[in-house]
DNA sequence: AACCAAGGCAACCGCTCGCAG
DNA sequence: CCTGCGAGCGGTTGCCTTGGT
């Protein structure tokens, strides 16, 4: 649709390749002073011997003052292999969670760094499903009852996170097609929700609270739950609590923790961003609060990760299960 | 020192989408 | 509803750098 006439063609006069610091100086100074307004006009005004879409290229993937460059952090690499499993090659989408990263950078990035990183740890960078389980006990099966019990406890708590994810992408596509502000980023931004970021979402942020998406029901009775529970003295046999006393007598795991210190929500963080040291470094994704509480209290070692005792593929198979249905 | 292969990254290309007329 | 325009997105290309021989 009218593209070929505004595409950038080898015509006399317009220059291609690499640009040069006086093209950048060129650009810069020019949108900082008058907008960037109209890109295809742009390069005429700016006196640039380019075209309007590498001028808007180059502006948004290297000018912008507004852009982090250098290496990818920890955290940063976990968000975007989280994001990667739940959205694909979305690499606008995951780019909006990602601060100052443009989506060619971090498309870049999964090419070059992390697509191999999951490779060599024998995942499938397209599905995210580990290849083989060392142990040979996927599908939540294991020798140890106990232990199985846990990791079933687990599996569930991430079943109801993923199961909240998948049907919250469903209430967005109907608010979408209702009268949604979002465009084709509507499923980052309700990622974004999900996930804690953009605390400020304006309209979207109202419409979030007002139409109160019924994915996040289970959260809310385990969050009452859990409220209820924690008032009571310690050690009670309820569900959440008999969780983390089971695992390691008088631990406490660090998601109660936060509640009763700092007031955060169940919610906040079930959907929060995971702190460093719930990172799983084995496979490089970050796991939720709870799989924290295992992690250490199960004395896992650093080798040890989530596939090794076949819960990875449980998670991954109920997620594929759910978007399936929700598709 | 020269050559070559691999990797990283900026830039390009082709397509789609949303919007306005 | 149709068409054209402008913008955005994801895949691909090609140049430059780096490391190995």
């Amino acid at each position: 649709m009218g593209r070929s006439t505004h595409d950038c063609v080898a015509s006399s006069g317009i220059k291609k390749g690499p640009w040069t610091p006086a093209e950048d100086q060129k650009l810069s100074a020019f949108v900082q002073k008058h907008g960037h307004g109209n890109w295809l006009s742009l390069p005429q005004k700016a006196g640039l011997q380019r075209c309007g879409k590498s001028c808007r290229l180059r502006w948004r993937n290297y000018l912008r003052p507004d852009i982090k460059r250098g290496n990818f952090s920890l955290q940063e690499d976990q968000t975007i292999i989280q994001l990667h499993a739940l959205l694909g090659n979305r690499w606008s989408a995951i780019a909006a969670h990602l601060p100052k990263r443009t989506d060619n950078e971090i498309k870049n990035y999964w090419h070059s760094r992390l697509k191999k990183r999951l490779a060599l740890k024998g995942y499938d960078p397209v599905t995210h499903k580990p290849k083989t389980t060392i142990f040979g006990f996927a599908n939540g099966s294991t020798d140890d009852p106990k232990t199985g019990s846990n990791l079933n406890h687990i599996a569930q708590w991430e079943s109801a996170r993923l199961q909240a994810e998948a049907r919250f992408v469903r209430d967005s596509d109907l608010h979408k097609q209702a009268y949604h502000p979002y465009n084709n980023n509507d499923i980052s931004a309700a990622s974004s929700i999900l996930l804690g970021h953009n605390k400020d979402c304006g309209l979207t942020d109202q419409l979030f609270r007002q139409n109160a998406p019924q994915c996040l029901d289970i959260l809310r009775a385990w969050e009452s739950m859990l409220m209820s529970s924690d008032s009571k003295a310690a050690g009670g046999q309820d569900h959440v609590n008999s969780f983390g006393n089971h695992l390691a007598g008088d631990f406490k795991p660090p998601i109660i923790s936060a509640i009763s210190s700092n007031g955060s929500s169940l919610m906040d963080c079930f959907f929060h961003e995971p702190v460093g040291q719930c990172f799983d470094e084995n496979y490089g994704i970050s796991i939720t609060e709870p799989f924290a509480a295992v992690h250490h209290n199960m004395g896992f070692k650093n080798g040890a990760c989530l596939e090794d005792f076949g819960l990875w593929e449980i998670i991954m198979q109920r997620k594929n299960k759910l978007f399936d249905i929700g598709n």
